[in-house]
RNA sequence: GCCGUCUUAGCUCAGUGGUAGAGCACUCGCUUCACACGCGAUAGGUCAGAAGUUCAAAUCUUCUAGACGGCACCA
């Protein structure tokens, strides 16, 4: 069979999906036994308007590996996939998109219009994501695709909007909120970052104080003549000398804010302050005057010690404005500019120009008391990085004690979910749950869940499931409904099971039925099962930190209450894959590396499996040349494979070769030298396949990556490879070449025949047990083998058509585990690599044999005796002489391996100087590891405390640390 | 301020009580008939620092230093 000499992984990838797909391999009606056990896993879902990330890549690539994985072993697997609406994204796409071709804002076309053109952006754009799934590889069920606005979901948005309406969760009222003044929308307290700004200010702003004794000031707060010292020097002043000062100083950071100030704050026990509590001052730049008040929640050592209140536009500030019963005068508008309420001298200015102003008039007047430079932390928009200003407003929010109580208990008694790796997510979960505030879950958005709220003419509000019941509910009246949409959050909260067709009527009633509480749902007389009833609980979520809050604990939560079942029992949490500067990648650090230019650089299985290798959980920083060792890797596999089926004419993996022939101690017999070798492979592999099986069990992926990598590279191909390559090469002479007409190809024997068999059926395991991760090349490389088919599949789906994606993972036998096998290659390999070891040192030419000489015990010896063929071989040595003492010139080359003495005569070539310094070094180092272990073993507490068979070891190593040392020195000496 | 993570070879990282590992880079030698995206052979680390527990510490405890993350506060 032709086959190209590097691998081209555009290829492999361009040919399989589809028949992936359109054959149905990736929905779980592939699996066609009854009994299966189902594994199910959903994506957590990416944002409609997204494109794929490194993060994503990394994510997919675990879920995928999982999938696979578990599929191959038989489960009825589903991968659910699907995205987000993701609200203010799309809404703001939309608006771009409106203002650039139509130069008009969403008002002019209307709330209807825009709905429709969000939707045809979400058809047009929508499948970016989607499409560059299937470039990944992802084996999901495509059938089974979600959005959160399908009907089915956005059905059971409502529902859970009502049922919780209706017991008390939600509520509408009037809180301090987070503004983002570029969205024009309020944002939930996760959904805002705080940005630390070195170049903040701290105003001191000087209000007049108005003096029972001295009148009304208020026509006098043009004064900059005597009486303005601060109050800061005034409290150097003893008590009994203080008169009410003229102006009470207050610091912020916001002076614009000032606009809107109902009261002054100090702290009842200040005694600078004590006479001034129940006065007022005229604030300034308006006509009012705001009374000075005491409140506990002031610092006095902080700034003045004096606070301006400003009820509506400071969470701390409202609440103060609640215990004293102040105003809450609103300054500023939904785009972040001041309303009429501010003055008609700052109505339409933005924020900040308004700052600017304020703090002018305030010089003008004499009123700015100074200036400080001030290391403040802003709050901004966590997408737009637009500050966010705290407003008053009327929204929407999700009390969540109760589920938050739920999702406690659940970790608390059964452990759910396990979090891997546990530290340090476990405890940052439960305590931000212990913690766990009102959730603002309106957006002032048209894109999205519109909140199934009506009001009638006097604002009574009517929450329903649809407008006719809220009318039926207000008696006929007429009824708007609410115009804001839900959080985006809020739908995919529910995705865990509104995915698999829960719409609220089954939750409500199984709530009635009383059955919430054991998880299990009734599944009625002859009904098929539901999706539902099948995958729900999801075995595991995978997905990165920063949404733990965000989206996996409310799933936790909302999940439990509605369907009484666990979201999931396990939760990975990936690490960050951080740009080369360590710092996470981001458009604006410009350090992000497209994972596509990845797959076109290096395949698309090399990234996979790259990235696969390195998901410990811990962040890591980017770094192409690792992925390089995986592109090397796949042309490694490929290469392998390319010698196997040059050799394979006469071996066939297909039946009536059975896996039972391949898999177990059934293999073709075989004597002598062969037989070491078979069987340590055998072991090498069914070692392999256990440990990369319980590495994957544990979400170890790199280390079942490093397993698989060293198995295929150093094992297989460094050692079995080479081992067997005489073998099952035919070294046919020209002649016969002449005669069989074959180039040589045919096997030459009955014994030759098996040997190619026998390497086919190693490769062809270890393709399947690399498969999950490197779905493209095994799959290309399998179909090439000779006699695979469906023979090779799981039991579960004997009747689909070969795939190695459909075959048997193998799980590893340990009765094919031969310790002796091993034990005995090592002396092979070790007598090889010290006789090459010599080799290079003493400067042998490659092209030049030499003689190998081994004193060692019978046992040994008739392990080299029998493996002669290889060692001389990849020794390049034409001769082994075997004996019970060595025999050998002066002018030879020595060295020892564990209970054997080597040694390569050199008669002229040998440069005893070199030779010299070599033993020397090699004495060394061994002399200072027995050094250490007679240390340990001359320790009485050692000996006595340390368990027995690690005394014994060192015992048995101290033992032979001194035969090989003394051995050494023997040598060294005998040259000198 | 509170909670947490990290610090191991030049680089990027594995390694949870018993002889310090990998890949890449480096050095030397190879057109050895699967692969130079390769083969062979070397070199390179008192595991951030200090103290403690232990027969035994990269690993457990405490402290220190540095890097980072989350939460809270911020007039």
């Amino acid at each position: 069979m032709e086959i190209a000499k590097a691998y081209e992984p555009k290829l492999a990838e361009e040919s399989h999906y589809q028949r992936w797909e359109s054959s149905g391999f990736f929905a779980p009606e592939i699996n066609k036994d009854p009994d299966a056990p189902k594994y199910s896993i959903v994506i957590p879902p990416p944002n409609v308007t997204g494109s794929l990330h490194m993060g994503h890549a990394l994510q997919h690539t675990i879920m995928d590996v999982l999938t696979r994985w578990k599929r191959m072993q038989g489960y009825r697997t589903l991968w659910l996939p699907g995205t987000d609406h993701a609200g203010i994204s799309v809404q703001r796409k939309v608006v771009e998109q409106l203002k650039k071709d139509e130069n008009k804002t969403p008002l002019d076309i209307g709330r209807e219009e825009f709905v429709r053109r969000a939707w045809a952006w979400k058809e047009q754009y929508g499948n970016t994501i989607t499409e560059q799934m299937r470039r990944e590889g992802a084996s999901v069920d495509w059938s089974r695709q979600r959005f959160t606005m399908d009907a089915s979901l956005s059905l059971a948005v409502r529902n859970v909007f009502c049922t919780l309406y209706d017991e008390g969760w939600i509520y509408r009222g009037l809180r301090i909120v987070n503004w983002c003044p570029k969205d024009k929308t309020v944002l939930s307290d996760l959904e805002v970052k705080e940005e630390t700004r070195k170049d903040g200010k701290l105003y001191y702003l000087r209000y007049p104080v108005n003096d029972a004794e001295t009148g009304d000031r208020r026509q006098e707060t043009g004064d900059t003549e005597g009486g303005n010292a601060s109050v800061n020097e005034r409290a150097e002043i003893p008590h009994s000398a203080f008169r009410i000062p003229q102006f009470l100083v207050v610091a912020t950071t916001r002076p614009e804010t000032m606009l809107g100030d109902t009261a002054v704050a100090v702290n009842p026990s200040d005694e600078r302050y004590k006479d001034l509590v129940g006065k007022t001052v005229a604030l300034p730049l308006t006509d009012r005057e705001i009374p000075i008040i005491a409140d506990e929640y002031v610092d006095a050592e902080f700034g003045t010690g004096a606070v301006k209140i400003t009820p509506a536009h400071d969470p701390n500030d409202y609440l103060v404005g609640e215990r004293h019963g102040l105003p809450q005068l609103l300054v500023m508008n939904d785009d972040g500019t001041m309303n009429a309420a501010a003055g008609a001298a700052f109505d339409g200015l933005d924020r900040f120009e308004a700052r600017k102003k304020v703090v002018e008039r305030f010089e003008e007047l004499g009123l700015l008391e100074k200036i400080e430079d001030y290391e403040i932390s802003l709050p901004v928009c966590e997408r737009c990085k637009t500050i966010v200003e705290p407003i008053l407003s009327d929204q929407w929010f999700v009390k969540m004690d109760e589920m938050r109580d739920m999702a406690l208990e659940l970790m608390r008694s059964e452990g759910v979910p396990h979090f891997s790796p546990q530290v340090p997510h476990e405890k940052v979960y439960t305590t931000w749950l212990e913690n766990l505030k009102d959730w603002t879950i309106s957006r002032q958005l048209w894109w999205g869940h519109q909140i199934p709220a009506w009001y009638d003419a006097d604002g009574n509000v009517y929450v329903a499931r649809t407008a006719e019941e809220a009318k039926e509910k207000a008696g006929g009246k007429e009824l708007t409904q609410d115009q804001d949409v839900l959080d985006t959050w809020f739908s995919s909260g529910l995705w865990a099971f509104s995915t698999f067709g829960w719409t609220g009527e089954a939750g409500r009633q199984l709530a009635e039925g009383g059955s919430l509480s054991d998880g299990q749902q009734p599944t009625a007389d002859g009904q098929q099962p539901s999706d539902l009833d099948v995958f729900l609980p999801t075995d595991v979520l995978i997905t990165g930190r920063d949404i733990i809050f965000l989206w996996v604990s409310r799933m936790i939560m909302l999940t439990k209450k509605f369907t009484g079942k666990k979201a999931f029992e396990d939760v990975v949490v990936t690490g960050t894959v951080l740009g080369k500067d360590g710092k996470p990648m981001s458009k604006s650090r410009n350090n992000g590396v497209d994972p596509l230019e990845m797959f076109d650089k290096f395949g698309v299985d090399a990234t996979r499996i790259y990235l696969a290798s390195i998901a410990t959980g811990a962040d890591i920083k980017w770094n192409d040349l690792l992925i390089e060792t995986y592109r090397n890797f796949a042309n490694k596999i490929w290469n392998a494979t390319r010698f196997c089926l040059m050799n394979s004419e006469g071996a066939s993996l297909g039946y009536p070769l059975q896996r039972a022939d391949l898999d177990s101690r059934e293999m073709p017999p075989k004597g002598g030298t062969q037989n070491l070798v078979d069987r340590w492979i055998m072991s090498r592999l069914n070692k392999t396949a256990i440990d990369v099986n319980k590495a994957l069990d544990r979400y170890e992926f790199h280390t079942a990556v490093s397993l698989l990598y060293h198995f295929f590279w150093d094992d297989f191909c460094d050692w079995y490879i080479e081992l067997v390559k005489d073998e099952i090469t035919t070294r046919e002479t020209g002649d016969e070449r002449q005669e069989t007409g074959d180039k040589g190809q045919r096997p030459r024997s009955e014994d030759q025949r098996s040997a190619r068999i026998r390497i086919l059926s190693i490769l062809e395991q270890a393709l399947r047990l690399l498969h999950p991760f490197m779905p493209y090349l095994t799959e290309e490389l399998w179909q090439k083998l000779p006699g695979t088919s469906a023979n090779l599949h799981n039991a579960a789906y004997r009747d689909a058509e070969a795939t190695i994606m459909l075959s048997d993972y193998p799980k590893g036998d340990t009765a094919l585990i031969d310790e002796n096998a091993e034990a005995e290659m090592s002396l092979v390999i070790d007598t090889i690599r010290r006789v090459r070891n010599i080799r290079t040192e003493m400067n042998i030419k490659p092209s030049d044999r030499v003689s190998i000489n081994v004193a060692a015990a019978a046992e040994i010896r008739d392990t080299l005796a029998a493996n002669e063929a290889q060692i001389l071989k990849l020794a390049r040595a034409d001769k082994l002489v075997l004996g019970e003492t060595l025999d050998v010139p002066k002018a030879s080359a020595k060295a020892v391996i564990t209970n054997a003495e080597i040694a390569v005569p050199l008669e002229g070539l040998i440069d005893f100087e070199k030779e010299r310094s070599r033993l020397g070094g090699q004495i060394e180092k061994l002399g200072k590891e027995l050094e250490r272990i007679s240390g340990q073993l001359s320790n009485a507490d050692f000996v006595n405390k340390a368990p027995a068979e690690k005394v014994e070891a060192l015992r048995e190593r101290k033992t032979e640390l001194e035969t090989q040392i003394r051995t050494l020195t023997q040598n060294l000496h005998a040259l000198t």
